[in-house]
DNA sequence: GCACTATATTCGCATACATGAATATACAAA
DNA sequence: TTTGTATATTCATGTATGCGAATATAGTGC
């Protein structure tokens, strides 16, 4: 396999990561995983402008995370791919257990 | 809960895929799942300076991805928790079939 | 303590991304 | 076709992040 090749995945795979690095669409990613929702419906769920939100869409939309349907007046957006959540759950917990470890050695000093 | 603390926890969730969301990144913790390294090895091996592959080393440190231990003259590193590859590998996954399925949309077209 | 090598940091610069505010567009419903 | 509402875009700006090049630091081994 040509190593331009492997570079892009690894682009893409970095830009997957980017689309994740955002805490305004993690929420929208989770608010998703509950239920599908439109964007005004989103933004207030969230308690974030219309604006915003719909920008973050697009970028989760290019990324082929989300996708959006119209439904009469709205656009129905919802997850293409439950993984991500998966995806996400994992880093969390990963951040859960530093948290955790962090804190058993703030506690470990009191006691010394 | 206070609110104030859900959004530092989705701020900190966001920052551990900021340090994904680099191919650089992304490629060393890849290398050090195959086996602990020195800097300089993981520079060689990923044919990246030392002071870049030093400076991504720190933020994944930071972020406690990786830690490095001294052995001697070099330092080496490892992975803090495998975990870490399993989401990237999940993510690469939700990658790959998006990828498998824009081919397969090519495809379709061409036979119409 | 000195020299040598591995690792880390700093600087200057270019680029990319996030935001609020204002506005444009698109589409359904009548 | 017109109106009204939901969604999208643009602009100006601030902030963060990446890199190469040069250099500093640290710690081992003698």
């Amino acid at each position: 396999m040509a190593d331009s090749f492997r570079e892009e995945i690894t682009e893409l795979h970095a830009a997957i990561c980017s689309s994740l690095a955002d805490p305004a669409r993690i929420l929208l990613l989770y608010a998703l995983a509950e239920a599908p929702r439109s964007v005004n419906e989103l933004a207030e769920y969230l308690n974030m402008p219309q604006p915003t939100t719909s920008r973050h869409l697009k970028l989760l939309r290019q990324q082929s995370l989300v996708i959006g349907e119209r439904d009469g007046l709205y656009i129905n957006y919802r997850l293409v791919d439950e993984r991500i959540i998966e995806a996400l759950d994992l880093l969390r917990k990963i951040l859960n257990d530093r948290l955790t470890y962090r804190a058993s050695l703030v506690n470990d000093h009191k006691k010394s």
